[in-house]
DNA sequence: CTGATTGAGGAACGATCGTTCTTGACTGGT
DNA sequence: ACCAGTCAAGAACGATCGTTCCTCAATCAG
């Protein structure tokens, strides 16, 4: 019954996170999603909702598949400079998290497995642990260093 | 000759750079700093050109008059918990620097002045300085804990 | 093949954005 | 008193926002 689906989901909420991970949320129109997806609109308001539905999506996304990563490296005491993994969460935490509380609730969850990916680390190491805090500041200061020709 | 000005520039600047701490640079509309600033909108556009203008005049004001306090403040050892002086620069640092030169310029300084405050607390109490990154993700976690009801 | 159902494509909607224009009231210098 | 110049007030602009609607092509069940 009827035509089949033409994209991938799981690609789709990958890539849109990607988008919100390089800009703030009202920097991401719906007219980038469309374009960046290769999905059109009617196709994402059908599955999505909403453009707050698809980023709700995409960051629970990322949690499920980018930041058990994350936090597996930071456990075994790699350090993570060039992962832009943190960028989704700290654009998150910062303009989304005041403002929706569904985000919040994502993002407290993120600083809970990152504090004892964090914690791990310091007890295979013997070192005291490293703060979350330093560790999402550092990558801000990274971001805040100025406009860097982002692929748009 | 004409009309005189039925505004302080100061207040203005000091009022606005309250607002874009409180929300994103998108999330502040000119109708509210209209609003909100008790200024209209000619007279706006007149002093300062354009949003981006009286945004930037915001930051330099907050840069020039408020972060010297929370630096001396830094450097006695005082534990600036409740302070929200933060809140604009971490907002300019995650959103606006990336995307504007200016901006991340006048970001850049203030993180200098911070680092030295924290090193000048270091030397005092004896003990390894504070990291600026650290600083900065403390008021982020504070930030992202979730909605709370913000004077709008 | 036929009919029903779904996605693709794109135009169009109202709302709101930042910005500009028009009009009239007010003030200071001559 | 008068005129030049500035400010106040609000309507109006084009652009863009998120969202919806309409039409056609593509697909599967019978």
């Amino acid at each position: 019954m009827g035509r089949p689906r033409g994209f991938d989901e799981q690609a789709v909420t990958a890539a849109a996170a990607q988008l919100f991970a390089g800009r703030v949320y009202d920097g991401v129109s719906v007219d980038d999603l469309v374009q960046h997806l290769g999905v059109h609109r009617n196709s994402l308001y059908k599955v999505f909702g909403s453009k707050r539905g698809l980023y709700i999506a995409a960051l629970r996304w990322h949690l499920e598949h980018r930041l058990p990563r994350l936090a597996e490296q930071l456990a075994a005491g790699v350090a993570a400079t060039d992962d832009s993994v943190l960028d989704l969460l700290l654009l998150a935490g910062v303009e989304r998290a005041p403002v929706d509380t569904d985000v919040a609730a994502l993002v407290t969850t993120a600083w809970q497995t990152l504090g004892q990916a964090l914690h791990r680390a310091a007890r295979v190491n013997g070192t005291s642990p490293t703060a979350l805090s330093t560790l999402l500041g550092e990558r801000l200061l990274a971001r805040a260093a100025g406009p860097t020709g982002d692929p748009s």
